[in-house]
DNA sequence: TTGAAAGCGCTAACAT
DNA sequence: ATGTTAGCGCTTTCAA
């Protein structure tokens, strides 16, 4: 069924089947409604890859997406896909994880002239940002931001949430802190660790223990390992992301016999499904994912439209207090 | 950088330039390298949506998955996105959900002139397989059998594995049986549920008793506290899959206080990573995820050349055996 | 083997 | 407002 299929039907020329199905053309209603009918009859829709071919954009979007270990970034690709569907636009998938160099894949997209590009926490090289600013492709980092001018991004407010969790162990009455780091060059991480740095300097505390866990299970681990087992043991554990927390929940609670949420505090971040489950409890730092994800679309929307629209920005959230740490003692006067 | 271009660059034809990128097309060598350092130069690469125009395949597979919350499909699509990729092919997602109807966003993934479609435990409408056969695209569904003529399908031996965990729980000495049923209308449920009932049957057993937890965590929560709290509690429980049992170990041993491993025998299946964490243990009968991505993969690629040549293949796993199940008794003589 | 030319299904100037 | 025409970047006859 093509477009001039539907013209022989409806007693029209072909390019008023085209402008039938283009939102602002200018057709009389008549013709319109007729074409519609036609179309409707032979089944017809708009081949969108010949249509890409001629205005330069294919209705596609491309998405990176590192580890999916992460339930969070699942999650984020599941509101997504749901989201960008109902925008009428399509996801193309490419695996970006940092082993598997991400560079041959996500060119190979590039050439699909998609409408814009979604990274989850994944970074950009300069060479390959270039390229997208050559071939007009706006970036979105999602959970990340870039040095990169010219890029969005989406956010969670890592500073604030840092500094909710660092008060809310100093409330417990924690005195030794730790903070497992994820990829030390990821800028998540950093606003992180820096804030709730921070945060401990100013309450007249030692900077925390570092370990570095990758974000990844396995990763934290062996991080936990490393961390528990020090003579002066810290007492209060912030990992920056719950796939880390749990795992050193497992850690200390079934290595090493401790009594997590009294002997040793653990903190998360994200409020992933599994948080809540009553065998960890986790408290953590929850982030917005359906928020983040409409606001992603919205910025494709706009970026569409007006490519040189990029924005920045950020999310709220909410720390979510289950039983993983101690509970808040009233402070002495 | 278009053909033209590189042609010019070269000092040939643009169709040369088309032949020199065609695998079996009919170039002197001579040509073809003096294409390719001009297309290496000027960073040519034909463009596949100029390309799918003429011969009708745009060199995407789409993937429909359902159920994100299961981690065994998350692997699923973390691999076959990495495996197709490397097959030089790009995944077009698309969320396939029961509530969400899948239909208008598989019509309009059907649009990109898709080489193959790929249902991660989905069922496909009868009209929507009728679509595909007539546009010709290959259907294969991936763990889910069915009664679309044409199609194929990768699976796990289900009755294999529900066998072996009939034998594993009556070499437990457990005599009271439940089975946690997922969607009722799939395959490998009904697969699952009629062979661990035919093997109870046959050991003189009653069928075990049935409730539904739909494949979520949500729902085998309600359907475990149903089913534990009933006069005859079962002392053995067989979940449908891996997210389910993890379920109701939690309701288990925190909403019940049971010993799971002594007071009741929990089996999942799939495997998935968390089955192996220390707090939960879970015996569970593995599926060979990597493999059956990579037959998914061989099955794209030869059906890309003889698209009538659907085949169903079944692959075999193997039971973990972990504490959530009470170990073997030796058996009295 | 190679180049010229005719499309693939559509959009967008250009006429009318 | 509508039809005619010229491409978008490529593949594929058809001659040479």
């Amino acid at each position: 069924m093509t477009a001039l299929d539907v013209a022989r039907e409806a007693g029209v020329s072909q390019s008023a089947v085209s402008r039938a199905f283009t939102p602002g053309a200018s057709v009389s209603e008549k013709t319109r409604t007729r074409v519609l009918a036609a179309a409707e009859k032979l089944g017809y829709r708009p081949n969108p890859l010949a249509r890409s071919l001629m205005h330069g954009r294919s209705g596609i979007v491309g998405v990176g997406v590192g580890n999916m270990e992460n339930p969070f970034f699942v999650r984020t690709l599941e509101l997504l896909a749901t989201a960008l569907d109902a925008a009428g636009l399509r996801l193309m998938l490419f695996p970006a994880t940092r082993d598997h160099d991400a560079e041959p894949s996500l060119q190979e997209v590039l050439h699909y002239r998609i409408d814009a590009l979604v990274l989850l926490s994944v970074n950009l090289s300069s060479n390959l940002a270039d390229q997208c600013r050559k071939a007009r492709v706006p970036v979105i980092h999602f959970n990340r931001t870039s040095a990169d001018a010219g890029t969005s991004s989406i956010i969670g407010d890592n500073a604030a949430g840092a500094r909710t969790i660092a008060a809310h162990l100093l409330a417990g009455g924690h005195r030794a802190m730790a903070y497992m780091a994820g990829t030390p060059d990821s800028s998540t991480n950093r606003q992180r660790e820096e804030a709730f740095t921070a945060a401990l300097l100013s309450a007249g505390l030692p900077a925390p223990i570092i370990e570095h866990g990758h974000f990844t299970h396995e990763g934290a681990m062996a991080a936990t390992r490393r961390l528990l087992l020090r003579e002066d043991r810290p007492d209060a554990l912030f990992c920056a992301n719950d796939t880390m927390a749990l795992a050193a929940i497992s850690v200390a609670r079934h290595e090493l016999g401790l009594d997590v949420g009294r002997e040793i505090s653990i903190v998360g971040y994200d409020d992933v499904p599994m948080a809540a489950w009553p065998g960890f409890a986790l408290t953590t730092f929850s982030q917005p994912c359906e928020g983040m994800v409409a606001r992603t679309v919205e910025m494709i929307e706009a970026l569409r439209r007006e490519p040189e629209s990029h924005a920045h920005h950020v999310a709220q959230g909410a720390l979510v207090v289950r039983s993983s740490t101690r509970p808040v003692v009233a402070r002495a006067r």
